[in-house]
DNA sequence: GTGAAAGCGCTAACAC
DNA sequence: GTGTTAGCGCTTTCAC
């Protein structure tokens, strides 16, 4: 075992309390004490034992992230800037992958819920009712879903769908599909929604499709329907269905941007690789990380106390080169 | 504070120390009293508190998982692996991103150190010194490079591109460029060693350019030597470098797979999407994971004691679209 | 401003 | 097979 606040204690020739209080609360500790016994612990190099300091303060500095796919590339970006600004604010991120299994999941809430002081969980595939339930015990903090009581980090889909449909319409496109993503998306049925809206507003044909797998797969099983269709104008789910279209449609010659037009949801490494390059309705992970993460702490520090905020962020429109006039 | 081991034995009756064993030694307790407890503890919804534990045992069942950038698609699929292993194992990982960092990789290692049983590193950009020395507090398991006395996984990379190269020359490319990675690069380094052997061997002409940036940019930055090589078949040190060449070169009117062949490493989802579709060098990046994983909890069982063991996982190569024969 | 002492929840000898 | 007891390293009253 390493050195103990006992041994910094001896060397300085304090009381174990007076080196405890060094770190965990040093403005009442006297200067001159204070520094000798820094000076001994860092060159005895001492580190406090979060176990310990765990177990007396009932706080581990700990939280979890719990996401359904880390090789989705919708998530990285997200865990990146959310385990930043964690380290930031003194807490180390425990990151678990579900596998898109509900099962999974709740079982995985369990088990950390002893060693975190919160969670993060990032389009959750549990019901809202199971999500409201194990709420009570730690605090929780949804992205992507509106679930009662917790705090959320929603993403404005809506304003990206609607400039979406208007850049579309604006470019000349009469007729519209919209190919929709997992039934239990919450994200899906706001984009849903403010398409219909944009569509009539915009006056243009939108036709909704749906469930679609959020996969390329998903994508490319799309095609035949989008084809079929008289739409020259795509939304997919997200990026992945896009390219998936792309790829389907191609096989059927119908090209694009030259064809048809379609748009991403994500912006993702993988729209920027594609060729054609994606346009794209830009999601801010990262910042829906870092806020998630700042929402979480909050209820923390809160003492568990039910802070339900809200966060709502901006999404945009980057336009590349998959979609154009019509021809 | 959540339901604790006392109130358990409080409510069978036992003492707690029975309890306790119910749970880290079950085979000490009589079968009828194990289910009694068993019993009382689900129902009362008691979960060991693994601060205590990690207290007592000096095990937290936690590990580290330090790479270099998150967002980069080599490491979501080790990370994913690696996480999901570690939990059947009954950990859990803490995942940090040094975003390149030397310094911040050093600090990480410190905080973490204390936290957790052992660490993974992988690609470390920290010197080999630097990660011995620290490694002589804790198990370390180092991924894609060799560090004295540590475990380590490694990917025969080599293997990989010899097998590009014979590609390469079988299609009939009589010169090839090897687009060399960052300097401090290990599996750099292996591919330039294999590439020359291979190439020695099946009679074609080689240059090695480098350092290139591993990423996209760094390839669109070496499309220019590769023009003004007489190179007609490219190796480039990963997929992202791969994607950047195939664009540089498209600027400059020089078609793939029509005028120049490119492969890259990696088999990343950037590559499967590019078009043309990327031949590329597969690395076993969920068994890496995996593989460190497992190492890493070897050395943990084994008490800390030097396990030096080296892991060397197979390459291959997927052809796909952006090689073939030369014009 | 600092020391003394109790105790966080659990495990691990050691008795019986 | 189970109870007893003594800590693990730290924080946190409470005195002084």
């Amino acid at each position: 075992m390493a050195v103990t606040i006992r041994e910094v204690a001896r060397a300085t020739g304090v009381h174990v309390s007076t080196v405890s209080r060094t770190f965990s609360a040093p403005h009442l500790v006297n200067n001159e004490t204070r520094e000798r016994v820094l000076a001994a612990a860092t060159e005895m190099g001492y580190r406090p034992n979060q176990a310990a300091r765990a177990l007396t303060t009932g706080r581990t500095h700990n939280i979890g992230l719990i996401v359904s796919d880390i090789a989705n590339p919708f998530f990285p970006p997200l865990i990146k800037a959310a385990q930043a600004y964690a380290r930031e604010r003194e807490y180390h991120v425990f990151v678990a992958d579900t596998d898109e299994d509900p099962q999974a999941e709740e079982e995985l809430i369990q088990t950390l819920t002893k060693q975190v002081d919160g969670v993060v969980l990032v389009s959750p595939r549990l019901t809202n009712q199971a999500i409201e339930r194990m709420g009570l015990e730690l605090p929780f903090v949804v992205v992507n879903r509106r679930v009662r009581g917790l705090s959320a980090v929603l993403m404005d889909i809506g304003h990206g769908t609607a400039l979406a449909v208007e850049h579309l319409a604006g470019l000349g496109h009469r007729r519209l599909v919209l190919l929709g993503g997992p039934r239990a998306s919450w994200t899906s049925e706001q984009m849903k929604k403010a398409a219909v809206e944009a569509a009539g507003r915009c006056g243009v044909g939108l036709e909704i499709t749906g469930p679609n797998a959020p996969t390329e797969g998903g994508g490319l099983d799309a095609a035949a329907e989008v084809s079929a269709s008289a739409a020259t104008g795509v939304i997919a789910y997200n990026d992945l269905v896009a390219i998936g279209v792309i790829e389907g449609l191609g096989e059927r010659g119908i090209e694009v941007p030259r064809d048809v037009s379609v748009v991403g949801v994500d912006d993702t490494v993988a729209g920027r690789l594609n060729r054609p390059k994606l346009t794209t309705i830009t999601m801010p992970t990262p910042a829906a990380g870092r806020t998630a993460v700042d929402l979480l702490l909050q209820a923390v520090d809160a003492g568990g106390g039910r802070t339900a905020a809200q966060a709502i962020l901006e999404t945009g429109l980057v336009v590349r080169e998959s979609t154009g006039p019509p021809a």
